[in-house]
DNA sequence: TTGTAAGCGTTATCAA
DNA sequence: TTGATAACGCTTACAA
């Protein structure tokens, strides 16, 4: 492996100097300058990273952290997350498990976007401070080296399900996602809340619990379709839990939405393919916005107003409407 | 930043001792070991990688490198990649650009996964060495310490084409991929090669210079349909491409496969829900699979013989059968 | 304008 | 069973 030594050997110059231009010091010769840069070129020479931030702290990378791969919208937050740190000569790094606390600190990166719900709020506290700030996506935490970055949930589900009534449905079913998770709470109580405030009933026989993926959908919608009395309308804390129940539906002879209209959360891909009505979250914005405020706070800003994003609903043809 | 250091001091030990119970050497009391791991853990210490990889080169983290969001069955590889990688004891990191080359040298990871073919060919030549092996999906290299892992695109290529020749189609059009990739070549090369061994001619007029993406298919649709005679069948070297075709011709009316018949390669998350007509990858073993290869290699094996992967054909809706 | 040397957090060697 | 110390690749005072 070269290392500045070999180039500053061959340049007949000091490790020193070889740094210096390498970080743009102008206490350099022209000439010096020139010739360094070209044998680093020559031997495609790049720093080595963990000598660098070893010393200096200051290791202009990011970390992003995510591990749940049924979710295919990532790639969009990563793609904006990826344009923003590039667009501001920070490198990305990507780990997708646990381990990734051994880089969140500031010798390797500069702070971190976590979206992976297993890294646990008390270790994202501890790891937190003045010089090594984090951005979360999808949960709130109250400390000030952290900023959340949300979708608004609550208001778009709300509005997604007033319209739904007001399409003349009123009975329904509700598949939920881990119910520890911040989103799937919002998502389930703005459900409630105007369920309530049009007096319409909801037992909690008509709950069921999903963790977002596909087969859980269709596992709810099989255990449904056991009941005597069907729903009019299945609501789904998110896409894919609802094509995994429109997919059993349609296994079964039912019509989406002439029997059973159906609903999801995310936009995903395949909610467009499907016909699936939804609400869709700006993911590509979401990732890019999460790597400003991050990029933003490592540079000194002090923001950490949780900021939420706005939704958008999406009709398609798996809601109809009821005389 | 808690280091070593802190660690030593509150256990009333030196640092080396206590290097000696994080990398569980046996010359260590047994109350001293517990000691230390008692404070480790209250104050959630993690060795720093960059300390631990400069010194000792044995960094047990590998990395992977792509850059294309827009292929959303990408995550399907990382995940098999993650679950060998974990399953071995190994960490993962992700890196989307050019600037992954910083880390790789073995005091960061100890091999990588290529799949980004914005890496070029000469850098990969230079990088791997004996102690860095490489690991290439999609492309091939000659070099001893570089493994391909390719899929197998002619055989199966050349089974779907003629599957749909033996359906009765006759006039073909092909929308390509990147020029210059090896799994487009094959592809087209298989499809030509079916061509000629039914006799059935194809003229240069009906090739369409595509980039994978979705609207590169749609664009060639929308010229394809402006000239005097529409081909029976449009081949296309991916599935993105095939259903921006489809959505084309749709838009225009035109029923896919009545009017013409459409093929892709990949079965992405889209093609069942749009009844592509496709090759299957099965991309989590492919990443899988490459993992486990570098990492035998990390572990000395010398491995580097190419590797293919078998590829399965779909028929769905967008093929018929032509009297 | 350039070079010398200390120090970053860790592991390895060797002496105690 | 432990501890002192050199070394890894790099940056940064500071000296020349």
């Amino acid at each position: 492996m070269v290392g500045i030594k070999e180039i500053a050997k061959r340049a007949g110059v000091s490790v020193s100097t070889v740094s210096n231009v390498l970080n743009n010091k102008k206490n350099v010769g022209e000439d010096t300058r020139q010739r360094v840069h070209k044998i680093c070129e020559e031997l495609s020479y790049h720093p080595n990273p963990a000598g660098r931030g070893l010393k200096s702290g200051k290791p202009e990378t990011i970390l992003f952290n995510f591990s749940d791969f049924d979710r295919s919208f990532y790639l969009k937050i990563i793609n904006g997350i990826s344009d923003y740190v590039n667009d501001n000569d920070y490198d990305l790094i990507i780990c997708t498990d646990k381990s990734c606390e051994k880089y969140m600190n500031n010798s390797l990166t500069s702070g971190s976007i976590i979206l992976d719900m297993k890294m646990r709020d008390e270790v994202l506290n501890r790891i937190a401070s003045e010089n090594y700030p984090i951005v979360v996506l999808d949960r709130f935490i109250d400390n000030p080296f952290i900023k959340s970055v949300v979708v608004n949930n609550y208001d778009s589900m709300y509005e997604l399900i007033q319209s739904v009534v007001d399409r003349g449905y009123r009975h329904f079913g509700f598949v939920g996602g881990p119910e520890e998770t911040a989103d799937n709470k919002e998502r389930y109580q703005a459900f409630r809340d105007v369920l309530a405030a049009n007096h319409i009933d909801f037992q909690q026989k008509s709950y069921f619990a999903g963790n977002y993926r596909e087969k859980s959908g269709y596992t709810a919608a099989k255990i449904l379709m056991l009941s005597r009395e069907l729903p009019d309308c299945l609501v789904c804390a998110n896409d894919n839990m609802a094509i995994g129940a429109i997919k059993a539906f349609r296994e079964n002879g039912l019509r989406v939405p002439q029997d059973i209209a159906v609903t999801g959360f995310d936009n995903c891909d395949l909610a467009e393919a499907m016909g699936l009505t939804t609400i869709s979250i700006p993911n590509y914005e979401r990732g890019y916005i999460a790597a400003r405020y991050l990029i933003e706070n490592i540079r000194g800003q002090k923001n950490t107003e949780t900021f939420k994003i706005a939704a958008k609903i999406i009709f398609r043809d798996s809601v109809g409407h009821k005389k």
